[in-house]
DNA sequence: CAGCTTCCATACGGCAGAGTATGGGGTTAC
DNA sequence: GTAACCCCATACTCTGCCGTATGGAAGCTG
């Protein structure tokens, strides 16, 4: 799949677009503008294209969204089968996922694009999908951790509420972001408050 | 300002709508589906009038939002005001804080909802405001409570950024909402883990 | 009863995007 | 070479909303 005609082209020109490239660039979007910001004709001016390209690959723009998503989900699982294959201690192994995921940016903000729509149909599975793995992944690492299975629950639920709550507080550019000085001394703060009990 | 035409009409029947009946709607269509929800056209049909009305009352859509944001924003600052007057220890008070802030429903809506567009020029504002305002308090009971004052401001981030996570949270119905009876066990839980040291 | 103001209905033009229809250029296959 | 197919451009309709223009039905005012 995705056999690209003309194999012989000098640069990184591509000779057509794939269905993944209609994909990725409207995770970009996404990323950029939001969900409402994705929309056929603009994405298509995006890609120096017109829509005619668009609906020649896809029924509409439910099914390019549903594409997308289902795209980010398998990266996003990817990411937690990476953070479990850490066999450290949980304890570490916690702290260890907590700074990982302070490093990532793009997925982030696609989660937070996704958070804003969580009724709509496309949306709404897949969110609650994502969130849930990572909730039940975060409370067998606290449970591992010697926390009784009910205290596990909720200091999972605090963890992650945290954590999408920081995604927003960042969007409105209330608290440091990654790069700056601050940053890390907060992540490690929440580390012991959260897990180092 | 607001005098009605015809008070002498015997039931809860408005003669004719006021500026203030258009904001209120205004924010109960923001609760419920957003900002991008909020039209002019649908909120008219909604209200039984037509748009004639609402151009009447209002230059355009961006003024009604505007309005409707500042006075969403005077009543958040009235609930904050009435925190700050429960003058007991600053833990009980914060404990009393989260308590109260975890019963509201509409404003956490609305709330939600302006999170989603922190980029808008009429919400960025407000939104930044509103937020600042509530991290200013949280942080400033946490130094009263003896907290360094670099700890007293992570744990206000931490505090608020959990807050703000367990909103979306709840708009995707993966955690208990305050009727349920897992919901008072975690706010619980969140008091001992982030206020009692 | 005029006359004015207030509030709303109706009708209009304009724009942006969703889909659809159709044709055409380029490549591949035979 | 030519037929078939893939990929995209163009042009079109349709829908939903914004904002405007205008007129009309109420109410107060004198």
């Amino acid at each position: 799949m995705a056999k690209s005609s003309t194999e012989n082209n000098g640069g990184g020109e591509k000779a057509s677009l794939t269905p993944a490239d209609w994909e990725q660039e409207a995770l970009a979007l996404i990323a950029e503008k939001g969900i409402a910001a994705l929309r056929v004709e603009p994405l298509a001016r995006r890609l120096g294209i017109t829509k005619g390209s668009f609906y020649w690959h896809f029924p509409g723009r439910d099914e390019l969204l549903s594409k997308a998503l289902a795209r980010w989900e398998q990266q996003d699982r990817q990411h937690l089968r990476l953070s479990l294959s850490a066999g450290s201690a949980p304890a570490e192994r916690l702290a260890d996922f907590v700074w990982r995921t302070s490093r990532q940016t793009l997925t982030h903000r696609i989660y937070v694009a996704l958070c804003a729509s969580p009724d709509h149909p496309c949306i709404g599975p897949v969110l609650r999908r994502v969130t849930e793995r990572r909730i039940k992944y975060l409370a067998a690492a606290l449970d591992e951790l010697g926390l009784p299975t009910t205290e596990a629950r909720h200091r999972a639920n605090l963890m992650y509420s945290s954590y999408v709550g920081y995604l927003q507080l960042q969007a409105q550019g209330l608290v440091p972001d990654k790069d700056e000085p601050d940053f890390d001394a907060y992540v490690q703060h929440v580390i012991e408050t959260l897990i180092e009990v």
